[in-house]
RNA sequence: GUCCACGUAGCUCAGCUGGAUAGAGCAUACGCCUUCUAAGCGUACGGUCGAGGGUUCGAGUCCCCCCGUGGACGCCA
């Protein structure tokens, strides 16, 4: 909420309280914008929502409450009722200006906010198995996770990025003897890759990185003893590779926690012995299972097997609880799609532990499917396997790549148009928003710069206002999409900020040496847009050009 | 079969947790460069919000029931 909003709450609800007597819950009172101008800059349902509470027309109850609103909102220009019984504030307009003042004065803290108070919360995403490149899955989940942490930074929450290596089951071992297999293959050795092992072109290239370091070390030694070694290179390269493709992708993590140091540090027969003690397990068929359906699941789970092994279930229980052991009071995983299923069962396990529901959120992230030219692509032409993280930023750029990612809602399918993405053209939203930033600064080049002023007085046309008031906007916006952790609405508000600005440049000349003081506020306007939309650029780990080159066509 | 998402303009999607006449972009048509970057601006065209019922001052949004699409349903990870 930023001051505007702030004020009107305020006012309305002391209204509330001298006309009927009573002190309105937090979240009754709520402040829109209308998205018609004629309807005023702000607006609230007040007495559409008092009608249960005060057995009156919301009418009545809204002549009230303007009677006296008209007297409090100093900010104020015109109340009117509207409608069914809506309030409306048009606010003056030196007011509106204000912001410009705020902005230049936060610079790269403009849209900074308290509204997490220091939650402490801890966001899980990515966590792909390190046996191979990262798909566009990963990419969606990466671009996306990054994105919702930077807005719970910029909110106020204490945030956690973390990365969960599956790196101690079977998809390590089969690593493991795929190495070994390239490996043997290399010195002209007779050698098989096991059935689903990995025949990716990154263990090839991982097999030759070892053999930089050991030689034929490991051509005659025992296949259990090789195993075990190519097992850990493998996964430690393979590891690094994916670091490096990440940080690449403006993705950088705060923790990586592995399986297998958890199963190391006995936390996994930590936790099974508790949840037996606590009398949340039986026993059927050799095997130890969960009794998740007392929480909610549909099906009891296996935590250890007739074999003596854990399933993937139990470290995974060890892993959140070491979440919550670290101080951390809200969880947060980003999951792929496949990964549905699996929800209910982490939920009733954190239940069972004695943990809220909600302290544990899973959000999905949906499939991509790319498209070019109205066909889908599934295939890489130059390795013939799914395209990787890197193919597609080497193809379309980072920029492009990460704010297709972040513009659509995690929870549907998206089809991703390469062509539209690579284009540099006008079909891109990307350029758009980009081309706005560039035109600014070039604008800005040709002054002495912005300068902060005491007064905006003469920015009162339409394109101006429209303008400062999504400028005032900001904050709100942040708030909201942190608490929500929906970045898709960084970029609505992205587009529609480079909108308004293209509209104000459009219709008004910014530089006039007729008119200096004009010129002077105008150009602070432009510093205020400048900054909130690189801010807002960044919040989705998007750049913001200073410059960008005319493409003949 | 059971469970979970999703269904909005020709296409890709918004729709601020129930608000006013449902919005953008692309595509299509027509205007605008002797003026700060035309990667831009403006105008027009485009809709039974999958179908039906319910809840209330008010439903694209919440509930029920169909239809359609996708996903999940291992002592795999």
């Amino acid at each position: 909420m930023n001051n505007i909003e702030l004020e009107l709450t305020s006012n309305i609800e002391s209204a509330v309280k001298e006309c009927f007597d009573i002190t309105p819950e937090p979240g009754l009172i709520m402040i829109e914008i209308p998205k018609d101008n004629s309807k005023g800059d702000y607006s609230t349902n007040i007495a559409m929502r008092l009608t249960k509470i005060v057995r009156q027309n919301p009418q009545i109850i809204a002549k009230a409450l303007v009677e006296k609103l008209q007297q409090k909102v100093k900010d104020a220009d015109k109340i009117e009722i509207a409608g069914p019984g809506f309030i409306n504030f048009w606010i003056k307009k030196t007011t509106l200006a204000n912001v410009i003042n705020t902005v230049i004065d936060a610079g790269d803290d403009y849209g900074k906010n308290d509204s997490g108070h220091g939650l402490r919360i801890l966001v899980e995403y990515v966590s792909a198995n390190p046996t191979g490149a990262l798909h566009l899955g990963h990419a969606r989940g990466a671009a996306w996770g990054d994105s919702i942490c930077r807005l719970l930074n910029k909110s106020g929450y204490d945030c956690l990025r973390e990365y969960y290596i599956n790196d101690a089951g079977h998809q390590i071992d089969m690593l493991g003897e795929s190495v070994y297999a390239r490996y043997l293959q290399s010195f002209g050795k007779e050698a098989t890759l096991p059935e689903d092992g990995y025949h990716g072109p990154d263990v090839v290239e991982i097999t030759e990185e070892i053999k930089q370091d050991v030689g034929d070390k490991y051509v005659n030694c025992s296949k259990e003893e090789a195993v075990k070694f190519f097992r850990h290179q493998g996964k430690r390269r393979e590891l690094k590779r994916i670091e490096e493709d990440l940080k690449y992708y403006r993705c950088e993590f705060d923790s990586w926690v592995s399986e297998q140091k958890i199963v190391d540090e006995n936390r996994v027969n930590i936790v099974m012995d508790k949840m037996v003690e606590m009398g949340l397990t039986y026993e059927e068929d050799g095997a130890i299972w969960f009794k998740s359906t007392e929480y909610g699941d549909d099906k009891n789970r296996v935590l250890k097997k007739s074999d003596g092994f854990y399933t993937y279930l139990t470290p995974d229980i060890a892993n959140h609880m070491y979440k919550f052991e670290r101080g951390y009071t809200k969880l947060v995983n980003l999951w792929g799609a496949d990964h549905h299923g699996y929800i209910p069962r982490m939920k009733a396990a954190i239940q069972a532990m004695g943990y809220g529901k909600d302290d544990l959120e899973v959000d999905i992230i949906q499939m991509v499917r790319l498209v070019e030219n109205g066909q889908e692509v599934k295939m890489s032409k130059r390795t013939g396997n799914a395209i990787t993280i890197r193919e597609l930023i080497d193809d379309i750029g980072i920029d492009s790549a990460r704010y297709f990612f972040v513009s659509r809602a995690v929870d549907t399918h998206l089809d991703f148009d390469l062509g539209l993405a690579r284009s540099q053209t006008n079909e891109n939203p990307v350029y758009y928003a980009q081309y706005a930033y560039a035109r600014i600064c070039s604008i800005l080049r040709q002054t002495n710069g912005a300068k902060r002023l005491d007064s905006y007085d003469l920015l009162v046309s339409e394109k101006e206002v429209d303008l400062l008031k999504h400028i005032n906007e900001f904050t709100s916006m942040v708030a909201d999409a942190a608490l929500t952790r929906s970045p898709n609405k960084v970029c609505n508000y992205i587009q529609k900020l480079a909108q308004y600005f293209h509209s104000f440049y459009g219709a008004h000349k910014i530089i006039d040496e007729t008119q200096p003081e004009l010129t002077a506020q105008r150009l602070a306007l432009l510093e205020a847009t400048r900054i909130t939309l690189k801010n807002a650029l960044d919040l989705v780990g998007v750049s913001a050009p200073e410059k960008m080159e005319r493409t003949e066509d």
